[in-house]
DNA sequence: TAATTATTTGAACGATCGCTCAAATTTAAC
DNA sequence: GTTAAATTTGAGCGATCGTTCAAATAATTA
């Protein structure tokens, strides 16, 4: 049941990746889900509500993707190539090359507190599991045993960030997979203490 | 003489670095420049045509930075010198952690055409500063004979984005100055072509 | 000082913002 | 089939958006 309510959460999830949280205004909103203002404040209460609501479910699915990646057997093959899908993504859909996260962080100074507050758990939460893959990577010997694994989760993810903002100002973001590739052999590199 | 003139894009700078474009309204300008609305058009003729001298003479600024740090003696040190710089900023200016083209750029669906074409020349003209900081780190011999240069630049770019997007949402941006010593050694790294 | 030009002022415009709520409609319960 | 509850509708609210322009003021020239 409530399966409507997914679908508008998917929905609104296109309009805020397109156009931000500041840029997106609620008859944006009414357009994307076919609903008028009054249904979809009784069902989220507020831009702000169907805004988190939107981190949560954006925030939970890449959790999972990442987490699949700790769990395989190959963590950084499977790192390798989680990394390389937003390259992959095709032109129509280019502003899926940006996190969603980040990509809101940036307005910061002009988000609601509780934007805001989600907003550092989602990117805290997502940490937590770069950190498995780590873990595991060391546990199965794809990286050293002394590998400081706080710092290099928070490494990954800031690779991931790097990668992603380029991408969206470059022609051809498949053009920038060598970056893939030298992030996993910077994993393996020098982390001096 | 056209003092004040430059004064006032300082004052934009400061809002539209806080604020962000979208974020910014021509009230927060008006109140920041102390200049009533026709003061501002008759000057800049619109919100794009301030921000884009806003934007011109921040880039013109860390262009200069990056360009001495090309021709400086030592070019690796004193990149590491400038990667380190936006982790010290003291509390009170947090919002200058985070890049003020990098921020604008999140908002890309939203912007006016001029502004995105700008923000890609802004963005390319500042890889050619670095990829003059790698020639010349090359010719000192800081940096391998083999070095892929224009990939590189582009990667120090990226380096340049994570740190200091990752800087803006943890408590103590020095504490990450880890990083900056991780991304001139990875410099000298593995460069698979 | 008087005349001319350049600049600044600030009330106000039309458009859009997030959001409300009484009324209409749909769904569920008996 | 009737009634009650839940949901949807959409006109429209007050606030704010970027911008305009006739009038007032300041600066320059004669």
């Amino acid at each position: 049941m409530s399966y409507p309510r997914e679908q508008s959460i998917q929905q609104a999830t296109e309009v805020f990746w397109l156009k931000g949280y500041l840029g997106t205004g609620m008859r944006d909103l009414q357009t994307a889900l076919d609903k008028r203002p009054g249904s979809i404040y009784s069902a989220f209460g507020s831009k702000e509500g169907l805004y988190l609501e939107v981190l949560n479910h954006y925030t939970g699915v890449l959790h999972g993707q990442i987490m699949a990646v700790a769990n395989s057997d190959t963590p950084l093959q499977q790192l390798r190539e989680f990394l390389r899908f937003p390259l992959t993504v095709e032109d129509s859909a280019a502003h899926k090359i940006q996190c969603l996260i980040v990509k809101t962080q940036a307005d910061w100074a002009e988000l609601p507190e509780g934007v805001k507050s989600e907003l550092q758990a989602a990117l805290a939460h997502l940490r937590e599991a770069f950190q498995a893959v780590i873990l595991k990577a060391r546990s199965t010997g794809e990286l050293a045993a002394d590998i400081p694994v706080e710092r290099a989760a928070m490494w990954v993810q800031g690779q991931f960030i790097a990668m992603r903002t380029l991408a969206t100002s470059v022609e051809s973001p498949a053009s920038l997979s060598w970056m893939v590739d030298k992030i996993v052999s910077d994993l393996s590199g020098e982390w001096t203490q």
